[in-house]
DNA sequence: TCGTTAGTTCCGAAGTTCTGAACTATGGGA
DNA sequence: TCCCATAGTTCAGAACTTCGGAACTAACGA
């Protein structure tokens, strides 16, 4: 198991973030991890809305979003904690992370039947 | 050729969005189709930067951006008009556009090279 | 009618994502 | 210390998506 890799802020791409959030189920997993300031663990989201996400998924859905800079994880013994790093993509990108959020949260209020988030 | 479809703006999806603008060409030919208000022709983006797009991935480009929403396509004679729908897809996702627009434009800034927008 | 220009569609190659199975790492109890 | 349980990662194959060349359609002008 190698350590986690977190890219500096300032090699954070646009294109990394929008991809992360395209997908429906990590959008919902950093809306997650940003309601709360920090999940614990991978397991606390591993459903999202009635539908089970496999472990392998999850633990992909992560890495994704580690890698566009969206989330910091570390090790706490057995687990993971993921904290978001709002504030640091705040200051690069101001206002993106908040149109992107209140966007699928509109959705959310006017689609037909939106399980997640 | 079947005639265009575009969404109604109420279908639009915020993942549709990001997902098409996640692709930095696709992003470049939306912010150019913004700053010009209306494309004439898909040759009038066919080289982003330094990079000649071929035809076939251009009018594929085209289309996910306007069946996420974001352009709406006409046929004049021999050529495609594109206009952004910026008006509609701003009142349904208040500055999602303008954040994520902006967003390449500050990487453009920082980053080390970037040929496109 | 023919040639040109503009764009679409088709289809195979290449790349990406998803997921079950096997694996690694840590902590707790006997 | 050993063994087990829990949490998450890695691997590999299947499913899906994207790319791009070739062939096609549609409109226009000579």
């Amino acid at each position: 198991m190698r350590p986690f890799v977190h890219p500096a802020i300032e090699d954070v791409q646009p294109e990394a973030i929008l991809h992360a959030l395209s997908d429906p189920n990590r959008a919902a997993i950093f809306a997650k991890i940003m309601t709360a300031g920090c999940v614990e663990a991978c397991s606390a989201v591993s459903a999202l809305g009635d539908r089970v996400i496999p472990k392998s998924s999850l633990s992909m859905h992560f890495k994704v979003l580690r890698e566009a800079g969206l989330i910091r994880s570390e090790r706490h013994g057995v687990e993971m904690r993921n904290h978001s790093r709002w504030d640091e993509v705040e200051t690069r990108f101001p206002g993106l992370l908040a149109a992107i959020i209140s966007a699928y949260a509109a959705d959310a209020g006017t689609g037909p039947c939106r399980s997640g988030a």
